[in-house]
Formats: C-alpha cells, structure tokens, sequence
DNA sequence: CATGAATGAGGGTTCATTCAT
DNA sequence: AATGAATGAACCCTCATTCAT
C-alpha cells in the first residue's frame, strides 16, 4: 500500500469498491468491519477517506449516480439507430449490459428513501429519474413524458422482478414486446 | 376455547401491527425496542410470541402476501367489468387504492432478497407474484404471461418512482396509457 | 440480582460506587468497561441507567456535592463548641476525617474545570463553595467572607500538597497553626 | 555545532508549546492528533522527537517544574524587600503575575497523581513542592516549615477557587489578609 | 527530517436476547 | 402473560503508533 496517494482518486477507488456490498447487504445491514475487510483495508483507512459510514453512504450514492447519468450519455449520443425498432433494441440491450447495475440502483433508491438525513440524496435520485427522461427522450423520439416514465417503469419493475425471481421475465422479453407496442404506435399513427 | 386461539390472534395482531414500522425503517434499521415501544408493549412481550427478531420478519412476511392474496382474489372475483377498458381501469383503481402497500410490499421484497436466511420468504414471493400474474389473466382475460408479467412491472416501476418523487407520474396517468394501449391491441385484432 | 428495583434508589446506588473510581482515575481516563468491572455490572447495565458516559458524571458531580453540604450542615448544627480553639479543632477533626472526600472533590473540580459542556456543573460547584463560606460562617462566628476563603484555601490546599506527598504536612499539624493564629487574633481584638 | 543541539533545542521548543494544551484539556483528554494541529507539526514529526506520547507529558513535567525553580530563585535572589510586608506584598504580586502558570501547575499536578507509571515525576513534583519551601524561607526569612507550608496551601488553595470561580477570592485580597497576619506575628515576637 | 497514510486495539454505545419477578 | 433489568457481543468511531515515501 503506497504511503503517497492522491487523497480524491483513492476515495473514488474505495467508493467504486464499496458500490455493491452496501447496495446488496444494505446500509443499515452492513458493518465498517465488513467493508472493511471486503475492500481489504483497516476501519482506520476507511476513516481516513470519510468522516462517518452515513458519509461513505452518501459520496457513494453521488458517485453512483453521477458515473450512471455520464455512461448513458455517452451512450445516447453515439448510438442512435435508424429505425424506431432498433432504437428500442439498442435502448434494452444497454439495459441489459447494465441489470447488475440497475438491481445495485434499486437497493440504494430503497436505502435513501428509508434512511434519516439524506434529503440531498433523495433530491439527486430524482434529478437523475428526469435526467433518465431525457436520455430516452433523446434516444428513441418519443417525447411524451408520461410513455418515458412508463417506459422507465417498466425496466424498475423487470428488475424487481427478476431480484424475486431471475426467471420470471428477461428483460430481451419486455424488449419484444415493446418493440411490438411501439410499431404498432407508429403505423396507427398513435399521438402520444 | 383453547387458549391458543387468542395466542394466535394476538400474534395477528402484532403482525399487523408491525408492517408499516419494519416495511419502511427496514428490518436491520429498526430496533426490537422500537417495534416493542411502537406496539406499547414491552421487548419481552414481543419474545413471549415470537422466537426472534428474524421469526416477527418471516411471520409478517407470509402474513403480508396472504393477506393480500386473498383480499385480491376477493376483488378479482367480485369485480369483473365489462369491457375491457372497464376492467382496466378497475384494476388500477384498486391498485392505487392500495398503493401504500404496495410501497411496503416492495420494501420487504428488498429486505427479503438482501438478508440471509430467506429462502423459504423468497419462495413465498416468488409464488405471490406468479398469484399476481394468475389474477391479472382472469381479471382482465389477457392471456399471455409476459404482457402480465409486464402490466406488473409498470405497476411496480411506477411504485418505485413514486417512492423517489411522488408526482412523477401517477396510477392514474399510468392507467390512462395502458388502456390506450390495450384499446390499440383489440381494435387491431393484436395477438399476445 | 434483583429484577425488581427501584429505579432511582439503584442509581444511586451505582453513583456512590462511581465516585472514587470517576475522581481518582479521571473522567477521560477512566472507560465505561472499567467503570462497569469495578461495579460488578455489565455496560449495558450502565448505560439501563444512564443515558452516557457524561450522564454519569454530571449526576455523580450532582450527588457528591449535595451529600457533601448535606452532611456539612448536620455537622455545623450539632457540634458548635464553646471556645473559638475548640471550633477551630472540631473543624479540622471533620475535615481530616473527610480528607479522602476532599482529595475526591479535587480530582472533580479539575475535571469539571478542563472538560466542555459542564458549565451547569460549574455553577454547582461555584454554589457549593459558597455554602462552604456559608457553614464555616456559621460554625467558626468569623464572618469576614475573606477570611473564610483564606481558610478554606487553607484546607484545599493542604490537601493538594498531600495528594503531592502524603506526609508533607498534615491537617493536624495546619489545625495547631490555625488555631495559634485564631487566638491571635482574638487576644489583638483584631477585626477581619 | 553538533545536530543535537537543534534536535534538543526544538524538543523544548515543542515541549513549551504543549504546556498549555495538556495541563488544560487534560493529558488523557486530549490526542496527539491534537497536539500535533495545534503546534502545526504532523504527527510524525512529533514522534520523531518523542517516543510516546507519555515520554512527552514526562519531559513535560520535568521541563515545566525546572524551569519554574529556576525562575522562582532568580525571582527569590534579584527581590529581597526591606520589611515582612514588603517582602510578602512582593511575594503575592509575583505569585500573581505567575498565576495562569500556578493553575497549569495544579492541573499537571493533578494528572501525575493519577495516572499510572509516574513515580518519577511524583518524586519531582514532591522536589519541587520542598523547593518552594526554601525558596519562601530564604525570601520571607520565616523558618518555621509547617508555616511556608501553610503559606504555600493558601496560595494553592486560591488557585483552586480561582479556577472553580475567578472572581471568589483574588491573590491580592488574600495578599493584604497575609500581610496583616504577619505583621500580628511580627508585634507579638511570636514563634513559629 | 517531515509527512500523513495505514493499522487494529480499544473507546462509547446499542443490540437482540434472557429470565427473575 | 407481561414486564423490564441484565447481559455481553458487536456496532461506529478514535486513538497511539508505525513506516513508506
């Protein structure tokens, strides 16, 4: 372990680290000695980068999101697609590189929203849940805000789903019928 | 009268009692003193009907999804419609009128999947959710799986982003698109 | 040990057993495991009734003086002695008697003094000193405020300097000084 | 110039820093995390001079009581005074002008007495006390031990109140009380 | 020489749980 | 049946101390 580091960068690397213990066992569940010796360092280092565990909990939910929103805009940009379908398809196939991702994300929504004191957090995940309008707002055309969140709907409620039961429903699944449900929107020349 | 019958009915009781306090602290976050000074009795009154801790989860846990089970079946049965843009709006009526707990159902079904020693809780959701896919099929007359399987995840999507911002978009708004879009399947002879 | 107790009488109880080891070891040097082996009790018993450490410590500050003064005023009422030779002996009789109680409040007025938030104990202690002044009034007929001090630094100080080496000079030995010096004054008719 | 020199020069320098802090806030109070910020040094550099944070309260002590005598016999040698009076009004006023120091003192005092392993600084602080002695005997030309001592516990036990209550007694008040006692024993040829 | 990152034992405190009453 | 006093392991966090740089 290097006695030189920079300070931010190694907070960015322990954040990174600590995404999945917290978001899968829980922050009420999960103890500093856990992270920890999961991450591999001492109580002592973690206090050393973060003044308390509600602290790691919320730079983290910042990290999260923040790291999230410039993935997907990245993504929206470089890949359009010419049809409506294969908007649809290139929108779900992301998803589905990035469920691991999404099940971490519903855990943490659940956590700050049950936790005390993280009023800023609940604010950041709602930015996010628009910036998330955007981006398929943006990507697929479709500018009716209430069929976005529909939309967003129905991703969140294919990952608790499949949190319950992995089987339950693919998400390439959803992504047939939903192709189905927006040519149909197209050659009916459906206003949304 | 054997004295077990009020034994079991005061641990109804407790149960009962106990859902909204364990669904939204969380079941690591919340203290048994808490549950005991929430319910006005004392830490070794709580002990006297339940083994543990873990056992007040696992009972609540059954006890919430057979509750439910059964007050949907009672809807179901008794609430038909007769067309088809009735009998979804019917359907999300009730939902809505039972969006709270809703929100407590997907809480548990956080905690359930995150904490050890769940699997038979696991197994209870995963066949409540199938219970939810059977009552959808007869209450609306859709047959195939993966739309209903779909209408729930739009209802627990929709949850999920009112637990972040509770006027995203509403049950209602939500209700508004998906009978569109189910009058767009029948006028299109549309088979799922 | 008991599960029925008075509440409050046991507090007490736990307070009277604290003081030595509170004023001798030093509030910060002292840990609530230490305190609780010493007690014969466990920290979780410690901590059923008192809220924290520092509760603790503001009580035992509380009970000490008020016992103190306490039992100065039943000494003032009961022994006043005929000539000012003899009051000045009984005095010093009492205090020697309770030189191990006034090492105590020593070791608690610098505690008091160095730590932060006890300025309620602050003034309890600024209170007792004048009751000091008060009883010595009282019990000695010399009501130069002043020269109560003198004698009451007189005692503290003496005290100090046993606590530096036990045989350095005894309260005995200050009492036949002070007494010398009291008859002085008396046979010069001097005024304080 | 050897390097020792510096290495010793700036330990004293640190040591005359760190009076303040340790005799205030206690030495089990207070951390070398906070005795490093306040001398604006690291922590390392602190244990580059000191092995431990104990080593430092040593030589604290010694350094604190050394310098005292020092200045105390320079003090005692350049002021001689023609009367008693003078000779005690002198006395006070340099007591006076060294009074935050006195309390640092009692402080120091206070935590040697207490913690463990401090049979040394016991010894000196025991040294120190006989020194004041003789340097009271050679300034007031008053040989009677018992009464320096006496002398000593007023102006200690005035340190006392004036810590627990600035304003309950001044060192001059007490001063003028002193004078009046001595010049009684001057007129009656009394022998102490 | 000086820094501050790293450590893990030990600090105050809370917790699930037991059990005498 | 119901209480709440008692326990001690485990929680979050701080500490003195070490050592690579």
């Amino acid at each position: 372990m290097p006695k030189i580091v920079n300070h931010e960068k190694y907070k960015i690397e322990i954040l990174s680290k600590c995404v999945d213990i917290l978001a899968r066992r829980g922050y009420s569940a999960v103890s500093m000695r856990e992270i920890a010796t999961e991450l591999d360092v001492s109580t002592g280092t973690l206090y050393h980068y973060f003044a308390t565990k509600e602290d790691i909990f919320k730079e983290l939910v910042k990290f999260v999101l923040s790291k999230d929103i410039e993935e997907l805009q990245l993504y929206s940009k470089g890949n359009p697609g010419q049809t409506l379908e294969l908007r649809v398809e290139s929108l779900f196939q992301m998803i589905q590189a990035r469920e691991s991702y999404f099940q971490n994300l519903l855990y943490i929504i659940c956590d700050v929203s049950r936790l005390k004191n993280h009023e800023e957090e609940k604010t950041l995940i709602t930015d996010a849940m628009k910036e998330y309008v955007n981006i398929i707002t943006k990507h697929l055309g479709v500018t009716n805000p209430n069929l976005n969140r529909i939309l967003i709907s129905v991703i969140l409620g294919t990952v608790v789903q499949r949190i319950v039961d992995g089987d339950s429903i693919s998400l390439s699944d959803t992504s047939e019928i939903i192709k189905d449900f927006m040519s149909l929107i197209l050659s009916n020349s459906f206003t949304f």
